[in-house]
DNA sequence: CATAGTAGGTTATAATATAACAATTTGTCA
DNA sequence: TGACAAATTGTTATATTATAACCTACTATG
């Protein structure tokens, strides 16, 4: 079983490793991971949640950035552009991404308990995806794939509402 | 090949069924398809193109309905939940069900370029869906599946913009 | 015809996102 | 270096999407 965002896990460690290799990864490419941008990205990780852009917003503030709805969108673009973060179109929210190095759409697992998002990396989905295109003569420019359901974790966990019951 | 709303069709054969039909489901589970979500429903139908809820709202206001946003809302919901619609997240956009008997999540195809939306039925993309979130003990309640790119008419037609530079 | 449940009317506002233009910073190269 | 172009950020205003809350009217049923 491979390790999920759904499992306990040392999560400053998760949001160290990802700016530290979002910075290379921007080093590399040329582009700047500026204040606003590298602290947006850490406020996306540091959440254990996907986060929405107001709320982002209302972290950026208190440490000083500009609070006009543009400073966030604009750092969200660029690290959605760089592969750092995934929107989530049904909730809109954002997501760190476990894998930047290589560009791909997001796969992702939505809890509606514990409000995680585990990001999946299934080929079969890929592929079924691509299949379905090409039966349409359909070329693939990006596509959102989001499951919205129960987690395991969750699952697990005794059923406090119904136990009251 | 099978049709797709990507191809030329009688579209107003394709409204007057689904009405038709919307009807009938609706007297078989006992609820109501009022004057306000009926008219909704044709509107999202006859057009070509998914349609935003302040669009359809206009629609409505020009034949003497509420102008209030809830109105609107309201009777998206209904249809939605009736399997009558699919909201596409991505667009903040309804389009209409192909198969409103069966209840299911819609796939879609968005072209980006003629923004029109092929609904898919690939027990393919369902089977993946499954598979990925059975690996990891996860309840899929539902899901939003939605490919963005070229559809085959429009990779077809003479690229007018290019042929320009 | 009383009444409970459903649907719609109305007002207000919340939540999400972008346009447009000015100011500043950064990189580059003569 | 200093001048310029490009990229980034600041600022103001507004567009777009969606819901809360409360009230009124309609519908079905006994």
């Amino acid at each position: 079983m491979q390790a999920t965002v759904f499992s306990p896990h040392d999560h400053t460690h998760c949001v160290s490793s990802a700016i530290s290799n979002a910075q290379s990864l921007c080093v590399d490419r040329g582009v700047r991971l500026t204040p606003v941008r590298q602290r947006v990205l850490e406020l996306v990780w540091r959440s254990h949640q996907p986060i929405g852009a107001y709320e982002l917003l209302a972290g950026l503030v208190k440490e000083g950035f500009n609070s006009a709805p543009p400073t966030v969108y604009r750092a969200l673009e660029f690290l959605c552009t760089q592969g750092l973060l995934h929107k989530l179109e049904g909730i809109n929210a954002y997501v760190g991404c476990c894998n930047p190095d290589t560009p791909h759409q997001g796969h992702f697992l939505l809890c509606k308990d514990c409000h995680q998002a585990q990001e999946l990396d299934s080929q079969y989905i890929s592929l079924a995806i691509k299949l379905s295109a090409d039966q349409h003569g359909f070329e693939i420019k990006r596509h959102t794939i989001e499951i919205v359901g129960i987690c395991q974790a969750c699952l697990d966990k005794p059923k406090k509402l119904e136990s009251k019951l």
